[in-house]
DNA sequence: ACGGTATTGACATACGTATGTCACGTCAAC
DNA sequence: GTTGACGTGACATACGTATGTCAATACCGT
């Protein structure tokens, strides 16, 4: 039998409300018998039942899950399983919300998350980009006694309360040494292409990338990033020239955010030049060109999980508790298209 | 606000104990006034907080997970897998206890099987092989109102709840799909081995591997099946014996257990052949051939989810609570020494 | 030994659900 | 009109914890 607050009291001989004081850290209680109690705990090995506390405390979770505004497919998928989590979740006394911030204006991120409500505000996951004014909005949020998550891309210099992602440096490594043996009898160069190089994303999975690259497959060389701001046409005559200056081309690896614009500039090439395609995330683009065999093999952070990690990792550090970090750890994934969910 | 039993007796127009009878099936009840209540249930959206249901009924889940006896390094991680989940789930109101079976004597299974104290029981997760003896066992112990779900092998025909594992067969394609692009521009044959093709999972693997192999990578020929019945010196000498054969051997493909003999035959022949190895299950053997670059990926699934998996789903269909789909899936991954974690 | 404050305990109520007891009403069968 | 079976509602108690009130006690310095 699991040992409860009365057994607790009658073991350290004294009153349930001692008890309760000392477990709840309330008004001063003397240390010899905080310290009693305390050691009553140990011996008994008493753990609160969350569950039978929460019920009596009509506890809520207020979670926000914080996530860039417009169309963007990856951020999308999140969002959607989000909502998925917080479904899931709503039955287990957790509030979730998702809020929407344009990215690109730090001062309107710190606006919106200035603008929450803090009183009864328990936790935030966000996914944006750290700035400064991120970093202050951060530290308020926490001041106000909210927990916060970093979710997708990580928050390093923001004392966040956890990281909810997969560590970018090695996806990118992942990501080489796929091709570094997909092409292991090969010798040729690798276009590198993202959406954008400011997003620490990028720039982490191109360290990881490169540095395996030279490190184990000096006959594959990659190419410097080209970046196409979410131009399509731009993308495609980039491409062309690509292709005519490096006609030892045999891969493309498309790190994150622009996989569509890439896979249109490259469709109907691939086959004729024997190209392999590398990508990140699972989104309805590269799941379809992984089934076509557009794409190879895409690296993956399951979306699923990172939600409901988020949302747990919250709701543990609310209640004081250890996170199950076996559980939390966010794989990173290689998916092909036998192997696709 | 949640709705509670007492608004759902408010808004029916009958009493709490007409509504608890209704919930919980209990004594009889008029049709009318249970459609009422039934009514008020679905107006309200009412749903049960287990929680407190559980507290309320002192709730305990008794679990027992069966697992193969013997030396075994996969099963060893499965177990380890169990025990930790176990023990985050020991605060959750779950017992759960690992019973070993002798699977290769299905008598000694069901004997252990039929000696599980029923009437306190909640359900099983096993991991054992198919035999008529075992379904039979199931079946017993179904009809005593414990949930059964298969771990990692399923039981297609035992009538289980749930199986908790990847699809072999998915599995074996996703091997094969790998070495054909790992080998993409040569031509060469593929050493395909295995304990024991007893095993159901090994068979479904090969016929998964078999079929990429044929439909998609016609320059490469999967040799039949070797199985080295535990037996290193074995393994060893069909290896020479293999190696001098095919010439044009490529790779080897190790459909499980049995990792750790297969690699101490090969050791020192994969670099100077260049042989590619892929093997199945992540052990403490094939997370050291990974580091090693004596094995080049590894097909697993996450042992931690399916243990979590299989004790989430166990309680789930004992609160006759819908299962988190998303959740339950267990995916195929590759691991290369990269994402290794 | 005193007053004053810091600590403590007894007790009550609540959370949402489960479950039991008992008495009351209804209705059919006799 | 009596009997009994059935359906029902009022009420109580419990699960493990939180939280409040209020009186009682322990301890402090003087």
């Amino acid at each position: 039998m699991k040992p409860t607050v009365h057994d607790i009291a009658r073991e350290a001989g004294v009153s349930l409300s001692t008890v309760d004081r000392v477990l709840n850290g309330r008004s001063d209680v003397r240390p010899k018998n905080a310290e009693r109690v305390k050691e009553a705990v140990r011996k008994l090995g008493y753990v609160r039942d969350t569950n039978a506390a929460n019920l009596a405390k009509k506890r809520r979770y207020n979670f926000k899950v914080v996530l860039p505004e417009g169309a963007n497919h990856f951020v999308e998928t999140v969002a959607e399983a989000v909502r998925d989590a917080a479904n899931a979740e709503v039955t287990d006394r957790a509030d979730v919300e998702i809020v929407h911030v344009n990215t690109s204006d730090p001062h309107a991120v710190v606006k919106r998350l200035k603008a929450l409500d803090l009183s009864e505000l328990d936790g935030v996951a966000m996914m944006v980009p750290e700035t400064p004014q991120v970093r202050d909005a951060i530290a308020h949020i926490k001041s106000a006694g909210a927990y916060v998550v970093a979710l997708v891309s990580d928050l390093p210099n923001s004392r966040c309360d956890h990281f909810v992602g997969i560590d970018n440096f090695s996806a990118g490594q992942t990501a080489g040494a796929l091709l570094g043996r997909f092409l292991r009898r090969e010798t040729g160069s690798i276009l590198v292409t993202t959406s954008s190089m400011v997003a620490r994303d990028s720039i982490e999975r191109r360290h990881g990338f490169d540095e395996i690259l030279l490190r184990n497959h000096p006959n594959l060389k990659a190419l410097p990033t080209i970046e196409f701001y979410d131009d399509p046409d731009r993308i495609s005559e980039t491409l062309s020239h690509a292709l005519a200056a490096h006609p030892d081309l045999k891969a493309v690896y498309s790190m994150g955010s622009g996989n569509a614009a890439m896979l249109g500039a490259l469709t109907g090439r691939t086959a004729a030049l024997g190209l392999v395609v590398v990508a990140h995330d699972l989104t309805p683009v590269t799941r379809q060109a992984l089934m076509n065999g557009e794409i190879d093999a895409v690296i993956v952070q399951n979306v699923g999980h990172v939600a409901r990690s988020a949302l747990r990792v919250l709701r543990a550090k609310c209640d004081n508790a250890t996170i199950y970090e076996a559980q939390e750890q966010i794989r990173i994934e290689i998916i092909l298209r036998e192997n696709l969910y």
